[in-house]
Formats: C-alpha cells, structure tokens, sequence
DNA sequence: GATCAATGGTCTGTGGGCAGACCATTGACG
DNA sequence: CGTCAATGGTCTGCCCACAGACCATTGATC
C-alpha cells in the first residue's frame, strides 16, 4: 500500500473543473472572517467606531442576531470592545499585527502554499490594473487628499506593525480610488489572502524605505493621471514583495 | 415634494464603505446562477453530461436536494434534460442565445448601466492579466492541443450564437491555462456579467473576422511565450469589445 | 435633574438548507 | 434474459439563519 501522496491540483483541462466553485460556507463564519479581516487590514482605524448593529447588518446581507455573534467573535478575539446605551457600540482596539520574528521553518507547502501563490499572481494582476484605472479617473479635490494623506501615513509609521497596517490601507485606498467595485473586492480579497503572509516580510528599514520609495512614485502616477507610470511600478511593488516572500514558500 | 432621484453610487471616501460587501444571497439562487452561466456561456457543450448529482453536489459545496432544486430550474428553463437510470443523467439541450436583433432602445443606465460599465473595467484587467499569465507558463502538450482547438472552433463557427458561445469557451480557456484559480474566477465573473450584453454585440462579418485575428495573434503569443503581446493584444481585444458596446451603456 | 433617543441585548416563531437513508428506474453487462 | 450497478427521486429529522418585536442601558439634550 503506497503512501496518500498529496500533490497540487493538476492543472484542468475541461472547462467545467475549473469553473465550478464551490465557495459555500455558513453565513455566521464568513461574517467573522470579512470582519476580522477588515480590522486587520485596517479599514477601520484603530479607536474607530463600528456602525451601529443595525445598520452593519443590513450593509452586510446577514441578520443582526448573526452579525452579533460574529462581533462576539471579534471580542473574543480581542480585536473590539462593546459599550451599551447612547454613545456607545463597537469600537476597534486592535493595534496591529505581531510581527514574526522568524520565518516558519521549512516554508508553506501543499494546498497552502498553492493558494498563497496564486494569491500573488492575482495580486500582480489585479493592484497593477487598479493604480492603472485610478490614474485615469479624474479624482476630486478630497478624494486626492485622502490619498495624499494615506500615503503620508505609511511614509511616517515607524513601527512596522503600524507601517503593516497603513500599507494595506493604502492598497485599498487605491483600489477605492480606480472607481470598480469588482476591482476593490478583487483587491481586498487579494490583500486578505497575503495578510498573514506580508506579515513575515524582514522589516529591515531597507526594505521599508524602497517600499515606500514605491508607494510615492503609485501615488504620483495616480495624481498626475500618468496611468502607465502607475500600473508599472505597482508591478515592479509587487514584484519586489513577491521576491521577499519567495522564499517563505517553499 | 421632490422626486426620488436614482444616482449611481458615489465614489466611496472612505475604506469601510468601499470594503464592506453584502454577497449574500440564498444558496439555492446562486446554484441556478452559477449553472446557467456555466451553460450559457458554453463551459457544458451542448449534449454534454453534467456530472451525477451526488457528484456535482459535493463540488458546488451544496446539498443533493439543493443542487436538484437548481437543476429543475434549468429544466423549466429549457436549459438541460434529465433522464433516470443507469447512463441517465443531465443532458445540456441549450444552443446558444438567441442574438439581439436590435439594440435596447435607450440604452442601459443607472444601477445596472454602472455595473455593466464596471464588468468591462474588471475585464480589461483581469482578462489580460491572464492572458500574460499563461503565456508565461510552460504548458504540457494536451493544454497548448486544447488551446489551439478552442481557437479554432471559434474560427470555424459561422452562426453568431456558437461563435458567442466558442468565444465565451475561448477565453474561459484562456483564464484556465494562466494556472491562477482566483484569475479563473474573476475572468468567469467577468464573463458572466457581461454575456447579456455580448450577446447585443453587432455581428457584422467584419468584427468577427477582426475578433478572430486578435485570439489567433493571442492565442500564438501565449503558445509562443510572449507574455507581452499577448496582454497587449488581449487588451486592444477587450477595448475593441468596449467600443463597440459603449453605444449600449446610454 | 428629567426625558428620551440611540444603542446593545434578548426572545420567539418560521423557513431554508442539510445529512443521510431509502425508493424507483433504467440500461450495461455477464 | 436476468442481475445489478448507476443514476435520478423522495422522505425525515435537525440546525442555522432570519425577521421582528421587545427589553436594558446609557448619555445627550433640554
């Protein structure tokens, strides 16, 4: 008897095996995920309210008994805290990520590793095309200076888990930016995906400051409309992260 | 008293309201969808079995009664036949859409207008970014065969609604052989949107033999290696789609 | 200081979707 | 020609999620 020997999805070759998804899961623990991961990606800001109940529920399509045991959940976690009565509701106390000491031994493999690839090549495809998209809008007066203002607050974060969490916001501040719905799902998913492993990038200052080297020449391209300039040098941001990944895959 | 205005929605300002998505429909609802675009947009040759229920049930993360509750669906919709017993099965009867005789009058605006509008942006990234992708792949012999097969059933196809139906399978394919699950996703999301509004294309002899050289130059660059041209050319493809549907959108 | 609006917290009944067992039908195969 | 494996069809009990009403707490506001 040979041994259960676990290989990655061989590459399909019928339409239908690679169209088909299956992507069911019950509502209660993706409400939980889609939170969590907004908090960590820092969408909501650190002190920043949740809104309240009633409302985050409808904007997300689940019952408020539903979205109250996700926001448990998040408690549990410690990732929010709960007051009751006027003034009160969810705020976020998360301060961002631990960051990893050391790389997992031996790297991520398997179906694992798979996904963590595959979420880079879509991260390649999908950043580049938003920046792209975003030069090319005709962006008004405050949505410029919010980019402005992201990008600022990556440039100035010292600490790398705050520089972690600024970075992600700026991403999808870009997303935001290009105008496409289906762009910043894209992204966000993307984005998700890579948290914990951009979590394990060496914060070696070098690396930070080309980081943010980059993130400045994004966000100039963007404002200067130059949609090229942007859609490259995310590429080559991308690229770069890629590289410092490579090796945590095995 | 004023009327109630239909505005598209504005540009989101801030990350929670960009991020936030609600995605959440009954499962039955969205097993009939992702079937019917699945036959729709050919991923089921005509004649082809689906898979056994308890088979197909699995892959789509559904229950069996579930999946037979949508698969009863596509039969009320004349999509599929069923058959019991031993070699029994779903069998695809469809035969391509009907083809518009006429545009909309007036074109499509507002809420749907906006996605449509946003289907042919995510498009335009996602679809080259494939395309670039698999060219860079080393692919076996069998998937450069079904390539180069898919393209030329959709060379051959003379009647508009199987050359709809090749076209869909073609670039499906496409996404297929960039390796990238979440790519194959977004490009058959990106498909789907987009199919009714395909379907409205004018199929003057002369766009469809200018659609056929750009997926042969497509297909050749990303048999040839040539990730460049074949994102190049799948970009100038999806623009010269764009154009001609840009009259559609209002 | 009294009021009350805004917010989180709880309860109840209903329905959808599920797992799993079992039934019915058909044709492939010996 | 008989068997039986493969497939669609049905039934039962269970649990999750929902809608909506109601309760409890708090602090703005007057």
């Amino acid at each position: 008897m040979t041994l259960p020997e676990v290989l990655p999805d061989p590459a399909p070759r019928r339409l239908s095996d690679a169209v088909l998804r299956s992507a069911t899961t019950n509502v209660f623990e993706s409400t939980v995920e889609q939170l969590a991961t907004a908090v960590r990606l820092g969408v909501f800001a650190r002190g920043e309210q949740l809104p309240p109940e009633r409302e985050l529920a409808e904007r997300l399509g689940v019952s408020r008994v539903t979205l109250r045991e996700a926001i448990a959940a998040l408690r549990d976690s410690g990732l929010v805290t709960t007051r009751r009565g006027r003034g009160g509701g969810t705020v976020v106390v998360y301060d961002g990520p631990q960051m990893a000491a050391e790389h997992p031994a031996g790297g991520i493999r398997g179906r694992r590793g798979a996904a963590l690839a595959d979420a880079l090549e879509f991260r390649r495809v999908v950043e580049p095309g938003a920046a792209a998209l975003a030069a090319r809008r005709s962006l008004a007066g405050d949505q410029r200076a919010w980019l402005r203002a992201t990008l600022h607050e990556t440039a100035a974060a010292t600490d790398p888990a705050v520089h972690r969490l600024a970075d992600s916001r700026l991403h999808l501040a870009v997303a935001t930016l290009s105008g496409s719905p289906m762009l910043i799902e894209a992204v966000t998913r993307a984005q998700a995906a890579l948290h914990e492993l951009l979590i394990a990038i060496p914060v070696l200052p070098l690396n930070i400051a080309h980081s943010d080297a980059q993130h400045q020449q994004i966000v100039d391209a963007i404002l200067g409309g130059d949609a090229e300039t942007a859609r490259v040098t995310m590429e080559e941001h991308c690229d770069a992260t890629s590289a410092l990944l490579r090796g945590l895959l095995g």
